[in-house]
DNA sequence: GCAAAAGTGTTACCGGTACACCCATGC
DNA sequence: GCATGGGTGTACCGGTAACACTTTTGC
């Protein structure tokens, strides 16, 4: 992290970013760890999501984008702002004081957090670790974890705005690499929402999408029958989007 | 407003105050005007949103209530946060350098500010002018207008928001009097999306729609057969709300 | 040959849309 | 009696939902 910069001390940026491994909808937690200095006790371990203060001469949106990078190697990523939480007690627990105070790096105790979220395909991010440790969990997992802060709660919010927003918005692929199969986009779109789908009527609706292109590749290395690969079209989806005016995805 | 409190001079809260006027959009703007001291010449002269920075020891969305109340004596009414601006220029226009010199209170140059939007009932609200002058101004006009700082992007994102959100949740109402009668609810999404809408069908969806219940009382004094009143029961809504999943307002 | 996932059609229902005329009231 | 908005019904179309079996491949 450039510590050169001055950062602004009451305002900070949190990244919710999410993958998914086929399976289920993962994101991105780093270890909070302090241990005593006398003892070695460990007084401190939970997770926090990728956050950092912003910087003074930096736009909010850069230092998502900042931090994004920083923890992921990744560029051209999506990203969006979902709320910023500003409550005088988002840092009121005691493990969240005392942390502040250990590391000691002028950050304020009144902090607004803007967060975003990111989607990526995690099938080939390698996470970077630089000092603490950090590891995707599987969201509903994370959900649970009491994470620092209020981060649960901004993990939360950002799960609901995804949820909303794939519905209306061709987000998903962000989730899955450049070629996927129809079943993983219905698997993807099954973990988000938590729906079970028709698989007939889910393919005949997307078959039917014309941004929805197949590729003459097939399915590699699998113990069954190879699917039929996929690409989104972006350019195609901008040409007939106003022809699909009201549709959902 | 109240300066006995210390505010972060980096973080500031704006808010869009939607009304409606039975015909159309209007928008909360307030003046800034600055007369050069010595000749007495006008040379600031614009418009800005309901805004003002947040103080140290004030939950965000509090800061938000305060503001709304300041300036319409209101409480209790529909706010929504929906975007935070954070641009490094957003405060880059000369008049902008020299309002905040002039003013001379402690903002900072670099100010991110949080949007709320807010959706009053207008036919009885008196607005509080305290220094500045302050009105209700057509959306339509207002985006045209040439606002004060970012102003005018935050007041069209706010109008994306509503548009948005009023086909999924019931927030219209909170435009309306108590009271309304099918062709105003009727005006006012028009308003609001846009578009026009068939009556014949617009009646038949709201009319099956239990928690949009009639009253007994007539319109009164117009100069034609009188409509029906309706009110929307917010406790309906919510018994009903999962049975209507999906469904759009 | 068997396990595992890919792939495929038909029918019923519901909600959305298009569309034109009579009614009640104030003046 | 006339101007003004209030109020009503029907027919068509398209999208959604429910539902079960055959096919292709790797091992």
């Amino acid at each position: 992290m450039d510590l050169t910069h001055k950062f602004l001390a009451n305002v900070s940026v949190d990244c919710v970013i999410f993958g998914f491994d086929f399976e289920k909808l993962n994101v991105v937690l780093v270890e909070r760890e302090y241990d005593d200095p006398a003892t070695g006790e460990t007084i401190i371990r939970d997770y926090t999501l990728a956050g950092y203060h912003i910087f003074e001469d930096e736009d909010l949106d850069n230092a998502a984008y900042r931090i994004l990078k920083d923890r992921t190697g990744l560029e051209n990523i999506y990203l969006e702002q979902f709320a910023t939480f500003g409550k005088t007690d988002r840092v009121a627990k005691e493990m969240d004081h005392l942390w502040l105070k250990v590391i000691d790096k002028g950050f304020a105790d009144r902090v607004l957090t803007v967060g975003y979220f990111a989607l990526i395909d995690s099938t080939k991010v390698k996470l970077f670790s630089h000092d603490s440790k950090i590891d995707w969990f599987p969201v509903d997992d994370a959900l649970t974890m009491d994470l620092a802060f209020d981060h649960q709660e901004i993990l939360q919010k950002a799960l609901d705005t995804l949820r909303n927003k794939v519905r209306t918005e061709p987000i998903a692929f962000e989730l899955l690499p450049e070629c996927f199969t129809l079943t993983q986009l219905q698997n993807l779109y099954q973990a988000i929402t938590g729906n079970i789908i028709d698989k007939r009527n889910f393919r005949k609706k997307k078959l039917q999408m014309p941004f929805i292109v197949p590729r003459t590749e097939k399915q590699d290395g699998v113990a069954h029958r190879p699917a039929r690969l996929f690409h989104f079209d972006r350019n195609i989806f901008e040409q007939t989007r106003n022809e699909r005016f009201g549709n959902l995805f």
